[in-house]
DNA sequence: GCTCGAAGTATTGTAAACAATAATTGTTGA
DNA sequence: TCAACAATTATTGTTTACAATACTTCGAGC
């Protein structure tokens, strides 16, 4: 966080966060240092500490002596996930709201993003969409200029991005677009208490599309992950 | 963030952590490598790790080459802090109220922290007091039983208390007893409103004592801080 | 006395080596 | 065929060494 200059750590962390973010690392995956060693150019050493950086928000599991693995979060854990966003993510909202009434903010990104959304949806780009969908959060996030909300969310949504590759049905529209659209309405219309219980809602309908009876089955190999 | 066993970099972490708490390290002190690995006895790449940790959560700040040094928040900064614990800290409260309602949650210590806090206030046992009360603030947020809760405000804790020990006057009640308090009494009234009324107020109250007009200054010797 | 600059020192960044632990494989016996 | 145990391999934990960068000190010139 606010390191002047970039580390080698931040492309370790940045590229797993992607990987797992376009679905190309799966729930409960182990990763070994030295293979990621060849695969990214850099010594062991490098490698860890972004491991490290990884296991301390929760994003990868590390057992002691053993291998780390990507998160699989149980049932529990899922709900706690997306309890704590919403708590997180209320924030932000009330501070939108604020700052669009004080004319201090500009929607046109996020409007636009929405439209990319909808545009997705309707040509059934899936994979593109969910990855929008998680960009949304962050960019509402970072629109409140506040870089400890934005450290807050930001390891939650590559988690949630887990939750819903173990437990959400491919074909139901999880993070709804539409719901996003009445989320910057609400901010437009300048209503604290409908701009909360739009995000509350949206986090809510998240949860409950989720099939939690899903039988949890973990992949092992990671070739060409990160391409 | 939920390793198994305890790693060596767990007592870095805590121990800075510690030390910031109790105002033995304060806001722009450097930290060497060296120094500390004498300090702990551990070797330089383990305490390497720890500083990293404490990076990434903000409370030590690192820029290439260059020693890392306990964070110094600006106005900007410490208003921002403030703003993420207000986000955190209502989830926190609102959760407490429906756990506290369905009977799944037992306040006594929290209650026995209060009645503590307000016997350190009237013995004039300032530092204790501080202390305590930023356990207070962390005590409410375990109760929740949501680590991600947890670990989104833990970094929030000593940041707030760096602030404090730059911007707030030492005779100032700060960061009131009273108003935790009332805290307590609105989850017991089952009042969604009231409860996150209160926490709004109580961090409003804390950014309005600070006086940000102080000249920040840097000490930069941390000799026998650990002790 | 002051400023600027260069050499030397101290500290961090990275990589490599060794030690300790876990995972795997192979073997033996029932 | 399978289970239990031993030997081997692979991987992580930690330390150490070297390279690169920043900081400090000292001296020359003004």
């Amino acid at each position: 966080m606010s390191t002047t200059l970039r580390t080698s750590s931040d492309d370790v962390v940045e590229v797993i966060f992607e990987a797992i973010l376009k679905k190309r690392l799966n729930p409960g995956v182990k990763l070994s240092e030295i293979s990621l060693q060849e695969e990214f150019g850099y010594s062991r050493s490098v490698i860890r500490q972004g491991f490290d950086r990884l296991v301390d928000s929760g994003v990868l599991i590390h057992k002691k002596n053993q291998s780390v693995r990507v998160a699989c979060p149980t049932e529990l854990e899922t709900r706690q996930i997306y309890e704590a966003r919403k708590a997180i993510e209320t924030g932000v909202i009330l501070i939108l709201v604020e700052k669009y009434h004080n004319k201090q903010l500009d929607l046109t990104e996020i409007d636009s993003m929405v439209s990319e959304e909808k545009r997705l949806h309707d040509s059934a780009k899936l994979a593109k969409l969910t990855r929008l969908s998680c960009d949304f959060h962050l960019t509402l996030a970072e629109s409140c200029d506040n870089k400890y909300l934005v450290e807050s969310l930001k390891p939650l949504i590559p988690l949630s991005a887990l939750a819903a590759s173990v437990y959400a049905d491919p074909e139901s529209n999880f993070c709804s677009f539409a719901e996003h659209q009445e989320l910057i309405e609400a901010i437009k219309s300048n209503n604290p208490k409908k701009a909360s219980e739009a995000i509350n809602i949206h986090f809510d309908h998240c949860v409950q599309s989720l099939n939690f009876g899903v039988q949890v089955k973990t992949k092992n190999s990671y070739s060409h992950i990160f391409n």
